[in-house]
RNA sequence: GGCCCAGUGGCUCAGUUGGUUAGAGCGCCGCCCUGUCACGGCGGAGGUCACGGGUUCGAGUCCCGUCUGGGUCGCCA
């Protein structure tokens, strides 16, 4: 570079009008608009700036510099005859004196626009990343990140959180997510593996005495991916705190991250402490669902004892649960609430049905004609005005509410005056089962976290009929979307063994699983609690994307490859051979 | 692994009931244009209609299969 930059490409005003300086940056566009006059956009991190060309001398030192190439230009900052009021840079303009070419863009043609790479076929985008990051659309949710995270840094520290580093390679954890397994050389036929999550490394951390700790943790898990969930690798905000209850816990969370959502989110409002909490088994009866979207008012109503027998087949079918979903003034068209039934259908693989009361009083459309004979019941039952509306969902009682939970959420999100908009609304779902009856294995398991800590500890392990057992377990819920999970840990390694006897597992068993835990407890541990939100989904709810890779710099695809890198990708022979690895593929035919 | 959607110039898309030479906008190239700012005007280049098979006189269009990408269920405690 013949001369370093004096400013950036934001940075010219009309106090410097009359400066000689100089600018780097890219090449954004020029409009010409004759041999010898012209006007050059340079774009860098901070901004544009107008270059205006009014010299064949200059017009000549762009020839055959392409888009995106890199100049470093100096000139004298001149006011505009015609201003721009939409620009920070809109008042001025530079005259060029020499113009240096730094890094020549050799494709006159690009893979996409960089200013509308949004628009681009995503595999494109992903292969090309470097250039869809100079659009400052996709720049910015980048730098929004990092803005969160230095927040969040900062308010753990403030609330003297220490940041410690837990290691990459470790053993495979507990959780129940694929590892990523890394081969050892020292030691053949052994593996590394990438952490799930630091959990028993911040457990081991609070044994160790430290009080409060955070990390910014990556966590590695080889499961697939949505639209909201990154393949391979993402980010938690994960902390533990000693001698802490599940409130400590709440009230940390409560005072570190609506500020933040607050002021950076696309909504400008946050739940303020202390969040709603819900019992998991309430969340599920009114809400449908243990992530309810509290901006969405409709709850659900068991209606069972009103509706059976009504003649509807779904409704009379033995142990048949009925659920219903009462939104006043829906007005909605006969193909909106088609749409609604046939969406709930395919998310839960469960049909809804629906009637409504016309403004006459009477039950119209949808399964009415077999409410007739039942009709003053059922109005009492659900408090039925004219121009409500009833979305229904009928079968074993769980399956009844998830599907009326999705019904609750579209009909919330379609019914005008039911959701409130602009806001985040957070909640805690609080006392999970500590035990469930597995779907396959139709024995007791357990239902989260086998660290968690029983309400009632001992006595409830040795008392208590397993299924009626709660856990000090809970999940952070924001607008219907899962930040996290967290617990009161089981510190003490008689409950564990207690707890892992309920399933059928010893004190052979813990130890065999989770050996330092085990024994590092037995050495006195402090009661602990902790939560880990994921980082990868706060920044994308705050920067109002749907898709996780917007917020991600350097995002992998749904089957959780780095199309830009190639990875994953095959290795050397000899690096195969330093970690004892035979690659044993089925034959190609 | 199941299901759904998509694949047409560099990018975004249109393409009728299966019918002549596959179109548009943006981008690119050339010429013109002295105040543009999504500059404008004129002209031009650029296509294995994802791949393979089938039906048909004739396939971008219909059928079957494959591949790729996305969404979703499973999975992710």
């Amino acid at each position: 570079m013949t001369q370093s930059r004096t400013h950036t490409c934001n940075d010219l005003r009309m106090e410097h009008v009359g400066q000689k300086v100089t600018l780097v940056g890219f090449y954004d566009n020029m409009r010409k608009v004759s041999k010898n006059l012209g006007f050059l956009i340079l774009r860098d991190f901070y901004g544009t700036t107008q270059f205006v060309i009014e010299t064949e001398e200059m017009m000549e030192k762009l020839n055959g510099v392409n888009n995106e190439s890199t100049l470093s230009i100096t000139g004298t900052v001149r006011e505009r005859s015609s201003k721009n009021a939409n620009l920070p840079t809109g008042d001025i303009e530079v005259v060029p004196e020499d113009i240096v070419v730094l890094g020549k863009c050799r494709y006159n043609e690009l893979p996409f626009e960089v200013n509308r790479s949004k628009e681009a076929d995503e595999a494109t985008r992903l292969k090309y990343r470097y250039l869809d990051l100079r659009n400052p659309a996709v720049k910015e949710k980048i730098v929004l990140r990092s803005k969160i995270v230095a927040e969040l840094r900062a308010a753990m520290i403030n609330h003297d959180f220490l940041e410690i580093t837990t290691p990459i390679l470790t053993c495979s954890s507990p959780e129940g997510a694929r590892d990523y397994l890394v081969p050892s050389r020292n030691h053949p036929g052994k593996f590394y593996a990438l952490p799930q999550a630091p959990q028993q490394f911040k457990q081991l951390l609070m044994t160790s005495g430290f009080d409060r700790y955070f990390q910014v943790a990556p966590c590695f898990r080889d499961e697939d991916a949505r639209a909201d969930r990154s393949p391979g690798e993402f980010y938690q905000l994960d902390m533990e705190m000693s001698f802490a209850t599940q409130e400590d816990v709440f009230a940390v969370i409560e005072d570190v991250l609506p500020p933040i959502f607050a002021k950076y989110g696309t909504y400008k409002t946050a739940s303020q402490a202390p969040f709603t909490r819900i019992s998991y088994r309430d969340a599920m009866e009114t809400y449908g669902s243990d992530k309810p979207d509290l901006r969405i008012d409709l709850t659900l109503k068991d209606v069972t004892t009103t509706f059976a027998g009504c003649g509807f087949g779904p409704f009379d079918a033995d142990g048949a649960s009925i659920e219903a979903v009462k939104v006043t003034d829906f007005n909605a068209t006969r193909k909106v609430i088609d749409k609604i039934m046939a969406d709930v259908e395919i998310a839960t693989a469960n049909k809804a049905c629906w009637f409504k009361m016309d403004e006459n009083g009477e039950l119209v459309g949808g399964i009415s004609k077999f409410l007739q004979e039942k009709k003053d019941a059922v109005v009492a039952a659900l408090d039925l005005k004219p121009g409500d509306f009833v979305g229904m969902a009928a079968g074993k009682k769980l399956d009844a509410l998830k599907t009326a939970g999705v019904l609750r959420k579209l009909l919330g999100a379609t019914a005008e005056g039911h959701m409130k908009k602009e806001c985040y609304e957070f909640c805690w779902i609080v006392d999970f089962p500590m035990y469930e009856i597995g779907e396959e294995s139709g024995e007791l398991e357990f239902c989260h976290n086998p660290f968690s800590m029983p309400q009632g500890g001992m006595d409830a392990l040795k008392n208590e009929n397993p299924l009626d057992i709660l856990a000090y377990q809970y999940d952070l819920v924001v607008n219907g979307v899962e930040l996290s999970s967290g617990a009161v840990r089981n510190h003490d390694p008689e409950i564990m063994v207690e707890a892992f006897k309920m399933v059928g597992l010893g004190e052979e068993d813990v130890k065999a699983k989770f050996p330092a835990m085990y024994n590092a407890f037995c050495y006195g541990a402090p009661p602990h609690a902790g939560i880990a939100p994921g980082v990868d989904r706060m920044v994308m709810l705050i920067a109002g994307e749907d898709s996780i890779r917007e917020i991600i710099p350097f995002p992998m695809n749904k089957t959780a490859q780095d199309v830009m890198m190639g990875a994953p990708a095959t290795v050397d022979e000899k690096q195969l051979r330093d970690v004892h690895i035979k690659i044993d593929l089925p034959k190609e035919e």
